[in-house]
DNA sequence: TATGAATGAGAATTCATTCAT
DNA sequence: TATGAATGAATTCTCATTCAT
């Protein structure tokens, strides 16, 4: 029995996404995404069941890639500021590696066609970041508030940061980086 | 001739955000619109050249809309901190009691059918944030950091916070609006 | 009481033939001549019934104006040879020095949209040449065939070299037009 | 797959002309066209790119069956005046016996959407016809005119006489034809 | 006379998806 | 597994025309 093509499921994704950047999701039709990705329009219903799963597996897809690098190498027994750093500076870096999955993901989370269950997932893969804002609320080092704020205050700003760079309207420093991350610390703060 | 109706370009508007936010950017058709608002779908193109056309219009006045209620009475020669809180303030009542007007704005921020120039118009609408923030720095009770900086900390968040509340993983309450105001504000300070 | 405007009508003719045969009968719409004619569409039906009316109106307009300039100073009290060179000469100089109206004329013969009260008011206009093609054959100068065939070989070839001039594929010599008339003329010898 | 269906193709060209000769080109909508071809209005953009790659496409086709016809058994190593008549009476007979196909390219031809490619190619198809001519030319059986000339002269009276008998204003009968191609003969003679 | 507003009907084309192979 | 063929439904947008002024 001949298996499904991992290449070909990952290469239906990557036409995908590239797409839906270059023209957005209203835009992007299965069968452009077919030619894009070299195969027929009819493969793809061999590996998905419609163009709805379709995107929200590769938003899962694209939630655990980035939940992989995240946590890469990531230690919770360290200080919990470093922790905090390491977590939040790998999560910059990997959105501004990786423009088109990041802005797909920002583009597919406004859309009614996310599944309640695929956003839950999502958030799922990124738990040990909820286990270290409660620590730190534990330990008293950051603020006696609801998590899902202290979560905001963290991926937010830093999200609207990558996004203007790649608008063009910011540069990338070092120096601007390193503010961020002091910024959004002071935020957490207690 | 027929005297044009000013009420049918704000009636497709709102047809518009309505079914924009129901089922999507993407599932959105003109005929749609046109049937919900009442028109014929070719009374759309009277009003507007296109559906991009459309849509950055659409766009523009809800950040019209927005400004002018963030803006009301505002008075930025009363001291900074009660400026600041005041837009605030106004800015998170604004969206939260126009639900639809914001999360449109929020999905056809990250659509590349939202055209640069209606961006940056957008943009200017809410220069006297810009000021207040400017104001801040030179007083050094903002940090000495990138304009741009400060103002994701000052909006992302509480935009975020609000998109929770609407999607019901978050209560809204007095207390944590006021937390909320609070994190911003240490986020800024110098 | 206001008359109608002759030059509205003329611009209105100007902008359709200019249209037409940029971009094909098909393509042209009443609105875009009301553009290019700087009238409103509406307009158009001031003067027109319709669509077809004011085509089947251009045409005659078209035709009327061609029989005026062939027979400008024509006298068929000269020599049959004479008068027919003289007659040919000029018609080949109308429909190369009026290109967009004989090309107008030669798409809109070919449709179904010509009235064949129009095509016959069109034919009447070149009553004299039908009158010097009798002369000829009861003179026996001309074939002893039925007239209809002499009136296609006087007129038919001449139009198809002024069109493959427009094309670009000849050129436009005296010599040839001299070799033209001649061949025309041995068609039509008896 | 399935397999594709040369016929389909066929029929869409048969409904094409049909509709065209009956309505004119602008009126004839690829969903009529679909419809009385007995397919959906999509599947013609199976086997077509479009609109006016379609209408090329038949244009073509008629040209090549037209040149089929004519040089059916045509022998040009049989004296020059034999194998002239032999390919004007083969097209005549072919353009009267194919009366929708004959109008739908005298219709064509005078459009702007035929693309100089397809022109090209349709004459192409007529080489013999060209070589013919130049025989005659070498012989100094034919006028020493332009090529293009004699085709003129060989075809366009020939087409008229066909559409006047189309067009219900003459009548045919094998005298006129007669008739016709010695006229044609005449017009071409040294 | 002149026209901007309005529209139902229809245009070309694309869509997501299914089916037979 | 993979795909070309096929399509009904839908898309955006334009059309010829009418109407009220």
């Amino acid at each position: 029995m001949r298996h499904k093509d991992e290449n070909k499921s990952e290469s239906i994704f990557k036409a995908a996404i590239h797409l839906i950047n270059e023209h957005g999701l209203s835009e992007t039709s299965m069968s452009k995404i077919a030619k894009k990705a070299g195969v027929s329009a009819s493969t793809i219903y061999v590996y998905f069941e419609n163009k709805e799963d379709m995107l929200n597996k590769l938003y899962l897809s694209v939630k655990k890639k980035m939940s992989l690098e995240v946590f890469y190498n990531y230690d919770d027994s360290i200080s919990l500021q470093s922790a905090f750093e390491h977590a939040l500076r790998k999560f910059i870096n990997f959105i501004v590696t990786n423009k088109e999955e990041f802005l797909f993901i920002e583009q597919f989370s406004n859309s009614p066609l996310l599944h309640k269950l695929s956003l839950k997932e999502g958030i799922e893969l990124f738990e040990p970041i909820f286990s270290l804002l409660e620590k730190g609320k534990s330990q008293n080092i950051f603020k006696q508030v609801d998590t899902g704020l202290l979560h905001m205050f963290m991926f937010n700003p830093s999200m609207q940061y990558v996004k203007e760079y790649f608008g063009g309207r910011i540069e990338l420093k070092q120096d601007t980086l390193n503010e961020l991350i002091q910024m959004t610390w002071d935020a957490l703060k207690a």
